[in-house]
DNA sequence: CGATGGTTTGAATGCTGTCAAAATGTGTGG
DNA sequence: CCACACATTTTGACAGCATTCAAACCATCG
C-alpha cells in the first residue's frame, strides 16, 4: 500500500470536497479558506453515534459532507423528537452558546467536516463575509422551521407523507441536476430510517406505513423499496399533501449556495 | 392642545423607546443607531391588520414596539397556522429577500418600528456588530422554533396548554423584573386570542377552553378571565407540560438582550 | 436454517376535532 | 341603567383519525 489509511479523522481536503461549493465554506475568500481549514477535522461517524449531546459542552461546529445527522430532543419520560435533519452541504451547531440545546446524533454512517466552536467564533471576526453567509442560511433554516409547524400543527399525517416524498423528490432531482445526471424518473429517497421519518413527520411508523400503501395502491407511487419511492403522478401528490409549490420550496430551503456568477459555473454534460 | 397628535406614523424616538435596550438596534453604535433611525418609522396598527402578505414584496422589516404579532400560514383550502409571535423587542421580517414566506398580522393593537428592507440591508453591511446581533436574533428564534416541532410533534394537547401557560408566567415575571416590579403572584397571561392560541398550539378553542378548566379544577391554576390565569402550583404545571425546565427557556429565548456588563444593570428596587 | 431487526397488517382504544347549543361577556343605543 | 345584538367562551355529544398493542411477514446475516 502506497498510501496510508487515512483514519477516522483527518484535516480538512477541500479541494476534493463534496460540498465544497455549497457549504458554508463556499462563502469564504482564500484567506478565510486557508483559515478555517486550519481548525477543520474531517470525521467518519458511524450511525446512531451522539455527535454533540444535549445540554453537554458544544465544543465544535461543523458541516455534512456526506450522509444525514438527526437533531433530537428528548423528554423526561423518555418521547424523542426528531426536530431537524441535517444533509450534505448543511451547517450545524451553535455558534456562541457554550452548550449544545439539541442532541446531534448520526441518522447514517456519515462524514463531517467539524470546526472548534471558539476557533469558528473568532473566525466569523475576521471574515464577516461567511458570518453573513451564515446569518443567511440560519435565516434559511428558520423559515424551513416555522415551515415545518405548518406541517405538524395542520396538516393530517397522509398530508406530511406527501409532503416529505415531494421534497425529497425535490432534493434528489436537485442533486443529480448538479451532477449533471439526467433523472429520468422522480424518485424520493427517504435516506433515514422509517423510525426516524416517524418521529421527524410527529407520527408513528405503523401510520406512514400505511399512507405510503395507499399512496402505492391509488397509483400515485410506486413503492421500489421501503427507504425508495417513485412518484408517478407528481400532480395528484401535490394535491394529496395538501401545501403549494411554493411552501414546498421553503422546506428544502436549508441549504444555502453562495450566489454563483455565470463563470463560476462548471461545465455540465448531460448526456 | 400645544402638541399636534403624531398620527398613525413618525419617525423612530429612540430615547423614549420601550424596548429600546432589548431590541436589535441595542447593540448598535452611537452611529449605527443615528444611521438606523434616519430609515426607520414608528407605526400603530390595528388588530388583525394585514403588515406584511404571504408572497408580496416583503418592503420593510421591523421591531414590535408594544403589542403582538402573529406569523401565519394560509393553506389552498382556507386552513391556518400560526407558526410563530412577536412580541415586544423581537425583531420580524426578512432582509436579503425579496418576498415574505409569511404574512405578518397584528395579533392585537400594536406600535411597531419598520425600517425600510433595502435600507437596513445596507446598514447591516456598514454596521456589522448589528448583523452580528441579528444572527444572534436568528439562531434563538431557530432553537425556539425546533422546540416547537416538540411541541407541535411530541406534546398532546394539554402538555401544550401547560408549557403556553408556563412560557408566558415566565416572560411576564421577566418583564415585570426588568421594571423592577415585584410579582406577588406567578400570573400567565395569553396576551392573544383564543383564536390565535388554538392555531399557535396546533389545536382548538374548545379543547383549550376544555384543559384550562381541567387545570383549574385540579386547583394548578386559577382563572382570572379568559386571558389571564394565576399558576397556583407551578411544580404541577411543570409536570403536567411534560417537559423540563432548561427545555422552556428555549422556547422563551426569541428575545436577544445585548450582554449587559456589571456597570449598565439599572438599581432596581424591589419593594 | 434459525435468529434478529425492521416492516406490514389487523383490531381496539382513546384523544381530539367537529358540530351544536347554552352561557357569558361586551358594546351600543334607548 | 337597562335592553338588545353580537362575539366569544364554555359545555355537551358524537365521530373519526391516529396511536397502541399484537401478530404476521420479510429480509439480512451469522
Amino acid at each position: 500500500m502506497a498510501v496510508a489509511d487515512p483514519g477516522p479523522s483527518d484535516s480538512a481536503q477541500c479541494e476534493h470536497c463534496a460540498v465544497r461549493s455549497r457549504a458554508l465554506c463556499a462563502a469564504a475568500t482564500v484567506e478565510g479558506l486557508r483559515d478555517l481549514r486550519r481548525w477543520s477535522r474531517v470525521r467518519q461517524v458511524t450511525v446512531d453515534e451522539v455527535i454533540l449531546a444535549d445540554h453537554a459542552e458544544a465544543e465544535f461546529v461543523g458541516t455534512v459532507v456526506a450522509g444525514a445527522l438527526r437533531q433530537v430532543k428528548t423528554m423526561p419520560d423518555g418521547r424523542e423528537q426528531v426536530v431537524g435533519l441535517i444533509f450534505p452541504g448543511e451547517f450545524f451547531g451553535r455558534p456562541f452558546r457554550e452548550t449544545s440545546d439539541f442532541s446531534y446524533e448520526a441518522a447514517v454512517d456519515s462524514e463531517i467536516c467539524v470546526t472548534e466552536r471558539r476557533a469558528f467564533e473568532a473566525l466569523l471576526r475576521r471574515h464577516p463575509e461567511v458570518e453573513h453567509q451564515l446569518l443567511l442560511h440560519t435565516m434559511n433554516e428558520l423559515a424551513a422551521a416555522r415551515e415545518r409547524s405548518l406541517l405538524l400543527g395542520s396538516l393530517d399525517t397522509l398530508e406530511r407523507v406527501a409532503t416529505y416524498l415531494l421534497v425529497m423528490a425535490a432534493r434528489r432531482e436537485q442533486m443529480l441536476s448538479r451532477i449533471g445526471q439526467d433523472p429520468h424518473f422522480e424518485v424520493a429517497a427517504s435516506l433515514i430510517s422509517r423510525k426516524d421519518l416517524a418521529s421527524y413527520l410527529g407520527t408513528t411508523i405503523e401510520t406512514i406505513s400505511r399512507h405510503v400503501h395507499h399512496l402505492s395502491r391509488s397509483g400515485i407511487i410506486r413503492i421500489i423499496d421501503s427507504g425508495h419511492f417513485e412518484v408517478l403522478d407528481h400532480g395528484r401528490l401535490l394535491a394529496v399533501s395538501g401545501v403549494t409549490r411554493d411552501d414546498l420550496k421553503l422546506f428544502e430551503a436549508a441549504e444555502v449556495g453562495p450566489p454563483l456568477d455565470a463563470g463560476q459555473i462548471r461545465q455540465q454534460r448531460t448526456d
